[in-house]
DNA sequence: TATTTCACGTA
DNA sequence: CGTACGTGAAATAA
């Protein structure tokens, strides 16, 4: 008998995955009206639903624990004893869930004095004797016992339920290294926390399995039990009986009396108007179709046809070549196409199309002739719709394709929406938008046995996705999407490609320089304190300087008290010790050095780095750059020069320049306030900070101290960021009285600008978001929030927000119109990097006035406020230097 | 081995 | 008790 002609049986330990899915789903998002918790149910239900459908079992089950008591806790009363009160949100779901299965005709199974794993080890044996297949659902490790060659364990990852891995003999020989009849025997001997059994110290995994193997058994084991050398070997034989112990209780019992057995178990049609009325008391939208729709494939009474569900079918895919193709690209004329480049591993694969009713799959055969129409039509304006302009235009660049048309991105469509959501990718828009899970191939085999959907398909799912979100996008977010964050993935894309030339050798001899300093200042500490610790280690410094040296205790942080900079420095002054000004000065040329290292590998063979922007990596609507981030290359201290200095014109270029707007959130204030002072101040010309501290101090501006500019400085800066008198105080260390005094005389001359800075945490509450001058959105719910912590830091998030949006809206404005007018004046030099506030281009030989008058131009024009935007522009060989 | 915490670099 | 990020080492969980 083959495998797909034998009865599948698949079991279900209930409570451990409905407990999983209340772990892994949002607790606030499944709520129904009137305030039931149901994302245990829905987690459950979502996975057994895609179970039923992919894995199309002739016989199903579910089986509960009836309570926390068994026969084990009478062995062991500690059992599972580490395990704290079950939370009151989910209690309540479970019978819910169990309503929902018998609706659905599916039989739950309970037997007091045991657990739900009993039961599935009952009946995993039994069917497998009465020759079925069997799927074997649980999230307890114990059950990996009861996999065979007819017997499939599917496991729950970290991620939650809605992806399980599927453990066969083999799976679990390459997992863990043994065979599954063997697990509980591993098991024994490390023990398991979660079940508060201790296992045999120092013993894990690792050893475990050597022995396992090399004596076959536990019984195999104890024979040879005086054999054991070391450490473990005496452990071993004097915890013994806890691991014998530990056997006992994770042997699952196989031979359960149950009222049915697994022929009870097939598949009965569903009870559709009592599915309809628990999942409507549940307030369930898509899993109700999605259970419905089985119910009707497998020929329950569907009973009226109600509104019909839309049809989600998947799309029949059509594979298209040469002429065909051509002509289809021409028949879409006028609509929106959908476009996934499918490139795993940054190798073009092929492409898929998707109309709203048509799906294409296009074949990438590398050097085959006649992709023209496709490639002319890609670079066109024909409407696109892409999931990830950035990295298509990134793939397609490699093979001197370019990309025109894109007219939504739902990764950066998402962003607007939701910026700060954990993902944006396809897969997780398509389940929390449309409320629809989208089979992946997955490289680890987190869900085997199913075939990645076809770039087609996806592109067909983009396509839908689209049409929702152009629903529900805000109009002033999709002007932001179309006139800003759209335009600008070319550009970083561009960028990344081109990358920066970095001078290796000069980062190597730094590399060593910092070395020996370091090691240097690592003697001297260590004499300080007659003893060698590890200075990277916040744990023990904290012994060394709070015990061993006696210090005063500085701020707590979670794990004890802090050692940050400011931290010692605050000691230093309480309680002078020449190890504080050592331990810093280790700390900086560390840090330098991790710096300098990670850069010089971050070099690739072009001799260039090539960082990663992220376009939706932040919520205010600023870019960030990975691996490595050059957004953060020192600059204030010497070696930052030296540093920046290594990052230099490439060959066949003259020069870097470099440009940054001066004061760009200050001025924005000033624009948004309105506020005449500082407006003023800004037409002047005069030196920001010496104009307010002589408003301020009431002193000419030429009278004006450094010690008052300082002040100043702080306070404007501050400002942006929520600043309190206290915080401004402890960073100048002044007088809280004096901080406050300093607020209060600015807020005297500068009022409007407190005035804004007020109106805007007001409007947010009421609206519930922020908009930068653009109409960028960010969304604050904690406004409201009756913890005073979560509201005051949501108050500063968003009295800051429209700031730094508003400047990250316009360098991306002018990075645009500066990556536009290069081209179109055809100029050879190039922008290389963006750091929030600055740009840095490598100058091709004669274009450096060009350049620069292009760069001030977009810079200064890119928005219209009532103060100038100042551009700074400097040029050297290197990034130092070009640094003004 | 994977995740969290701390510290610190930038705007 | 100042916003926004990313990274690496150590600590911790598993």
């Amino acid at each position: 008998m083959t495998d797909s002609a034998k009865p599948t049986l698949l079991i279900v330990d209930g409570h451990s995955l409905a407990f999983r899915a209340f772990y892994a789903l949002p607790i606030d998002s499944f709520v129904t009206r009137d305030g039931q918790h149901t994302n245990a149910i829905h987690g459950f239900l979502s996975m057994f639903l895609s179970l039923l459908a992919k894995e199309k079992p002739t016989h199903v089950a579910v089986a509960f624990d009836i309570s926390r008591y068994s026969f084990r806790t009478r062995e062991y009363p500690e059992y599972k004893g580490t395990r704290g009160e079950t939370p009151p949100e989910f209690k309540g779901q479970v019978p819910l869930l169990q309503e929902a299965l018998a609706a659905m005709s599916i039989p739950t199974i309970t037997k007091e004095d045991f657990e739900a794993d009993d039961i599935l080890a009952t009946l995993a044996t039994r069917a497998t004797a009465e020759g079925f297949r069997v799927l074997v659902v649980s999230g307890d490790r114990d059950t990996i016992q009861l996999v065979t060659e007819d017997v499939t364990l599917l496991y729950p990852n970290a991620r939650g339920v809605a992806e399980l891995k599927r453990y066969d003999p083999d799976a679990v020989r390459e997992r863990y290294g043994i065979n599954p009849e063997q697990y509980p025997e591993i098991a024994a001997l490390v023990g398991e926390t979660s079940d508060n059994l201790p296992g045999i110290d120092k013993v894990g995994e690792k050893t475990a399995v050597k022995w396992i193997t090399q004596y076959g058994s536990l019984d195999g084991l104890w024979q040879h039990i005086d054999e054991i050398g070391g450490v473990v070997g005496t452990n071993l034989r004097e915890q013994r009986d806890r691991a014998e112990r530990n056997r006992r209780l994770n042997r699952l019992v196989t031979d359960l009396e149950l009222p049915v057995g697994p022929h009870d178990l097939d598949r009965r049609p569903m009870d559709v108007p009592a599915v309809k009325q628990v999942f409507e008391r549940l307030q369930f939208r898509t899993l109700t179709e999605r259970v419905l729709k089985i119910a009707e494939a497998e020929g329950a009474d569907m009973g009226e046809p109600s509104e019909a569900p839309p049809r989600t079918d998947l799309p029949i895919v059509r594979t298209l070549v040469d002429e065909e193709l051509a002509k289809w690209l021409e028949s879409t004329t006028g609509n929106d196409v959908a476009v996934i480049v499918d490139a795993p591993h940054g190798q073009l694969a092929g492409f898929g199309l998707a109309t709203a009713t048509e799906t294409v799959q296009v074949n990438w055969a590398a050097h085959r002739p006649d992709y023209a129409a496709l490639e002319a039509w890609l670079s066109s304006d024909a409407p696109k719709l892409l999931a990830d302009t950035k990295s298509a235009t990134t793939v397609l660049a490699a093979l001197d394709i370019s990309l025109a048309g894109v007219v939504w991105d739902t990764r950066l469509a998402a962003w607007l929406e939701r910026p700060g959501a954990k993902s944006y990718d396809l897969v997780d828009l398509v389940h929390d938008v449309l409320g629809e899970s989208m089979p992946q191939a997955d490289p680890n085999q987190l869900v085997p046995d199913t075939e990645g959907l076809s770039p087609a398909t996806v592109a067909w799912f983009v396509h839908r996705l689209v049409a929702e979100q152009r629903q529900s996008l805000p109009d002033t977010s999709e002007r932001v999407l179309a006139e800003i964050d759209l335009p600008s993935a070319p550009v970083l894309s561009l960028m990344q490609r081109t990358g920066i030339t970095v001078d290796r050798a000069a980062l190597d001899a730094l590399n060593s320089e910092l070395g020996e300093t370091t090691a240097q200042l690592a003697q001297q500490a260590y004499a300080e304190i007659g003893r060698e610790v590890n200075l990277g280690s916040p744990k023990q410094l904290q012994e060394v300087l709070f015990d061993e040296l006696g210090m005063p205790k500085t701020r707590a942080t979670k794990t004890g008290y802090s050692t940050d900079a400011a931290a010692l420095a605050d000691l230093q002054e309480a309680h002078p010790h020449p190890f504080l000004g050592l331990l810093l000065q280790h700390r900086d040329a560390t840090k330098l050095r991790q710096i300098v290292e990670t850069l010089s590998a971050a070099i690739a063979n072009d001799g260039r780095i090539h960082t990663t922007y992220d376009q939706t990596g932040t919520t205010t609507g600023r870019i960030s750059s990975t691996d490595p981030n050059l957004q953060n290359i020192p600059v204030r201290t010497e070696v930052g020069h030296r540093i920046r200095a290594a990052f230099r014109a490439g060959e066949g270029f003259d020069s870097l320049l470099t440009a940054d707007y001066s004061q760009i959130e200050m001025r924005i204030m000033a624009h948004l306030s309105g506020d005449e002072g500082l407006i003023e101040a800004f037409r002047s010309g005069e030196d920001l900070h010496r104009f307010v501290g002589a408003r301020i101090f009431g002193v000419e501006p030429a009278d004006v101290t450094s010690e008052m500019r300082t002040k100043v400085k702080a306070m404007s800066y501050g400002l942006a960021y929520g600043l309190s008198a206290f915080g401004l105080s402890k960073q100048l260390r002044i007088e809280s009285a004096e901080a406050k005094q300093l607020m209060t005389d600015y807020f005297a001359r500068f009022g409007a600008v407190r005035e804004y800075l007020r109106s805007v945490v007001a409007q947010a509450k009421e609206d519930g978001y922020t908009e930068t001058i653009f109409g960028r959105r960010r969304p604050f719910p904690d406004l409201k929030s009756p913890n005073r912590v979560l509201r005051e830091n949501a108050e500063r998030q968003a009295l800051n927000a429209p700031i730094q949006g508003s400047a990250a809206d316009i360098m991306k404005i002018a990075m645009n119109g500066v990556a536009a007018d290069m081209v179109r004046d055809a100029l050879r030099s190039r922008m290389l990097l963006q750091v929030h506030d600055e740009l840095v281009f490598e100058v091709a030989p004669g274009e450096r006035e060009a350049l620069e008058a292009i760069v001030r131009t977009r810079m200064g024009g890119a928005a219209e406020l009532a103060v100038p935007l100042e551009v700074q522009v400097g040029v050297g060989r290197d990034w130092d230097e070009a640094a003004h």
